[in-house]
DNA sequence: CGTGAAAGTGGGAGCGCTCTCACCACCACA
DNA sequence: TGTGGTGGTGAGAGCGCTCCCACTTTCACG
């Protein structure tokens, strides 16, 4: 059965904050705030329990924890996207990466979430509803779930990365300006003496795929050109095929495509060098993210750089400052950089 | 106090129990019988209560539910490995999928715990000590982490997907026959009249690593073949081409490598390429995992499957037969199939 | 010497839930 | 008529923790 150790196991399972107390030769109260690190404990109580931490190997039972402080000390990362994608997507790994550690430095435990959209979705729902954690980061969030919604119902503290759909002014924000963005790419093939310009675009239920897009269009129409070639794609290497597959099947005399992420220019150059076409010779090409592959197509791609790391700690800080304090819900945006190589 | 309102809303947080038990008319225990699916419950009042849940909008408060039963129904994905590596080796993305199908039809939640060797894995011990989950599954386990004999002397029930360093005998695992998939590909080459084979290996602090390399050995020397070139790598792409890079340097004139994963053999295929040696006419390759990779090479590689998925469900079996009951550590172990495309 | 504040402490009341146990009503069977 | 189930129920005792509050001691200052 039970291996009788030390002096710990009296019944079984771990040690309770009430036989640290009784070995430290203090009460309960005092030995917790000496656990939680509180003020007003004398150097020798304080001494004592520590010393009764270790001998017993105590870990404080999480869910009376918080059963009374009425928070988890963690937060979970939505992400409401089939897992292909999540763990196709530089971008995700980066924004994980920052925002764990951006969250542990503040003791807080990330959970992350991934949701197909759909048939995952209730069960992502009842899980927040559930009061697991203390608040989320959404990222990746697509019109059709109402996710800001829900969560300003739940009133469940949250930072979006990217422009939610509903509830802007409830809940906290990060972006860049895609439309900015969008319009700088565009502006590159334009430059360069490019006149019959398409776009490969995002998806039309994300808020980047949408502004990119309307980018494309503002300076398309500044330079008198026309914004017929459109093809949306969903950000991934294969929409990107099979988008300028179907951009060059419809307008063959395209010398420019201006492509909403560097996956799906890495996709349209495959085709592109299919079709022969040189790049940026006879089709100049602009990515967007510029995450890594950008550098390793052939040629690399020019393309607009988001500042990933910053938003993502930006937006771990949004949530923190909620989940301590009562900061209100603020949005923060950032700018795109242009970054220049070679396929445009 | 409490002021008496309508019938949300009574104390500012969300509905207890207690309010659901009232607004049925029946008691506590019922209550949570009825919203637990026990028995012994009347259609009445079964129904009244379904109906309190539903007007209240109630959902139970996990921590105070876990602090009786002593369960959190969750359990956590251990990953110990840079973030980099599982968001991009297709394994994890694999793996977290089916585990997550298999234990959410259990009525468990996955967490995905991600730590860097060294400095994350403190964190992440504490994390798994504080009784957060109900069990793990621990996924790429290397010799250093000494996370078998931590989880046994914790207790805490788990699965390993490969074969552990320690412990074997307390802990439930999977693994494939590593031994045999080495010997077999190893095989293919000396069949196809490969003399001067090399092997580029896993990492040596890892079984899979280690069992591949052995039955490379072994049909080496049953086929009386020398066995000095072996250059080890980390599973990666990237070490795939230095390894090969270093492979070639030292024995010029390899007519076969035999590589102990797809993404390496994928970088060995692109040192080739830049060397101008063809595949599998100047050298032929062979890989491991079939993953995905395998098919978009080129050439498209020989390789040895593992059945990644299946793994993936029954050490999440494994795990949850050990929750519910008291099933013994079990092991069970896969064979790998080889998978003849063109590389060799 | 009185007095107030500050520092340190412990008692005790919960947090919201589950689960044991005693109990009641009802029926079947002897 | 008793006697033993059996389906259904509610009271109440915690689970392990935090935090409020009342208390004691110490010490500086008038």
């Amino acid at each position: 059965m039970t291996t009788g150790t030390d002096r710990s196991e009296s019944h079984g399972g771990s040690p309770t904050l009430e036989e640290v107390a009784k070995l430290a030769g203090v009460s309960r109260a005092t030995a917790s705030r000496a656990i939680n690190g509180g003020t007003k404990v004398s150097a020798r109580a304080q001494q004592a329990v520590d010393e009764a931490v270790r001998r017993l190997g105590y870990t404080p039972n999480p869910a009376a924890r918080s059963l009374v402080t009425r928070r988890t000390d963690s937060v979970a990362l939505v992400v409401p996207e089939p897992d292909e994608r999540v763990f196709t997507d530089p971008f995700f790994a980066r924004t994980l990466h920052v925002v764990t550690r951006v969250l542990s430095e503040r003791d807080l435990q990330v959970v992350l979430l991934i949701a197909r959209p759909g048939d995952e979705e209730e069960r992502m729902l009842r899980y927040l509803r559930g009061r697991h954690v203390d608040g989320t980061i959404v990222v990746s969030h697509h019109r059709s779930d109402s996710l800001a919604d829900h969560l300003a119902a739940l009133g469940l503290p949250c930072a979006f990365v990217g422009r939610p759909w509903s509830a802007v002014d409830r809940v906290s924000y990060v972006d860049t300006d895609n439309v900015a963005g969008g319009r700088e790419a565009t502006q590159v093939l334009i430059d360069r003496g490019c006149r019959r310009i398409g776009t490969i675009a995002g998806p039309a239920d994300m808020s980047a795929g949408i502004d990119r897009l309307e980018g494309w269009r503002a300076a398309m129409i500044a330079a008198g050109l026309p914004t017929e070639a459109i093809v949306h794609g969903d950000f991934t290497e294969e929409s990107g095929v099979a988008a300028c597959t179907a951009l060059l099947a419809a307008h063959p005399d395209l010398d420019g495509i201006a492509v909403a992420s560097d996956l799906m220019a890495s996709g349209a150059l495959r085709v592109l060098a299919a079709h022969g076409r040189r790049v940026p010779t006879d089709v100049a090409i602009t990515g967007y993210d510029d995450l890594g592959i950008a550098e390793h197509t052939d040629p690399p791609l020019t393309t607009m750089r988001n500042p990933i790391a910053e938003m993502a700690e930006e937006a771990a800080r949004l949530l923190a400052d909620q989940l301590d304090g009562t900061a209100s819900p603020r949005r923060v945006i950032f700018a795109p950089t242009l970054v220049r190589r070679r396929s445009a």
